[in-house]
DNA sequence: CCCGGTAAGTTGACAGTGGCAACTCTCATA
DNA sequence: TATGAGAGTTGCCACTGTCAACTTACCGGG
């Protein structure tokens, strides 16, 4: 049978889209092996093309886990989104991203770190652009519950401030993050009831930044800038 | 010249001590490279031995590497015990802890990542002994200052029960590995500022920690144990 | 309807890797 | 003085990431 020419986006080539395709490979493999130390080769191999074809998509090896951690952050960002359904109160909003995060990272222990991990940075040029996109992407939706927070009065008006505001999403975020990473590195577990964790830790951060709102220091920034 | 007999525990066979140059080496290239993706033979090499000496020593990399990682958490169990030289009150040692604890990983940051990465658990075994080990005097240090300061009455007396004051340590160390990750990992800077950032965001936990103490769930177990 | 250019994929090669096996050297003790 | 075992060496293997040169299949313009 002879192949109907399609839209040049949807089936560009000989092989359909490879890229999305060694993603996906990238990913399995990252699931079962929990280390993203496979060879570039075996997923070339899953995909079913020779060992050098993943060249023309990526130039290195990074730049396939690059893309890889960039989907994990838009499944984070989604999965935090989706939590909030449901839930009215910038309290138990913040509550509820809190879980989400913790639980999506447990979920995938080994895309976690490597979102976060620094193999994929350059000395010269940082971390890839496109994880930077995609991480700004899901720190935005915990900024945003926050600032509807102060706005709904949960929060003291001093926190209106982005000096304040940025300290507490840090403070937040670092202590979800930190979380997170212990539970993932076998630190603390078992790992099916560390959601309720979250939610003892979470409100005790909470309490204690509204009574005690922090403030960023002048110098320091905060990234991924939106 | 002919080599005087020594003690045996001191210079024990050809090399002198192999083990703990090799140890030295990693360090030094890790710290070089700020990866651990060095290779073992370049550790060899720069120990001045052939590529499989090693070998005798460390089965296999990851030994060497959790080697180092043990070596680093001794470091880091070092500086934070320096730390509370001369800081009177429960209080400002937690914070004085802190403040050396995030300062420790981010002047050295791929040997903290290494610390706390899982490139060296196996699947039967979890993290090698000796990296528990280490990690748990690390933060020994942390719980019995909290302890203290229960004593002292800077905390509520409820506090005295062990799944609570574990579970404010816990949040305490959650927050301080999570902005010491995320500062490692270039999402926030500039490093030398970090530290003062470290007030802020630790006194707004303490305080909520102090006015709504979690608890940590039933079936939740920290690990290291002692 | 053909035609050439170019993106996509392939084959082959290279230096370097972790780890195994078999060797040699050195020394401490019987 | 003999010997056996620990420490270090040499040689080897399958495998890796990446480069270069090759082939294939599709596209738009004559």
């Amino acid at each position: 049978m002879t192949k109907a020419p399609r839209r040049r986006i949807s089936r560009p080539y000989h092989h359909g889209n490879l890229a999305p395709a060694l993603v996906e490979a990238a990913l399995a493999l990252l699931d079962e092996t929990q280390d993203w130390a496979f060879s570039l080769r075996e997923v070339a191999r899953r995909a079913g093309v020779s060992h050098n074809a993943p060249y023309k998509h990526f130039p290195e090896k990074r730049d396939l886990l690059a893309a890889v951690a960039a989907r994990g952050f838009k499944a984070l960002a989604e999965r935090t989104h989706a939590s909030l359904k449901g839930v009215t109160g910038a309290r138990a909003q913040l509550i509820a991203c809190g879980r989400a995060f913790v639980a999506q990272g447990v979920a995938n222990p080994a895309l976690y770190r490597l979102m976060f991990s620094a193999a994929l940075t350059t000395a010269e040029a940082g971390r890839p652009l496109i994880e930077k996109v995609a991480a700004a992407k899901a720190r935005a939706i915990f900024d945003a519950i926050l600032a509807d927070a102060v706005r709904s009065g949960a929060f003291p008006p001093s926190m209106a401030s982005p000096r304040v505001s940025a300290a507490a999403s840090l403070a937040a975020w670092s202590l979800l993050h930190g979380l997170t990473m212990l539970a993932i590195d076998d630190f603390v577990g078992p790992p099916t009831d560390i959601e309720t964790l979250v939610d003892g830790l979470l409100c005790a951060l909470l309490d204690g930044i509204a009574s005690h709102p922090p403030a960023l220091p002048a110098r320091i920034w905060i990234a991924p800038r939106l």
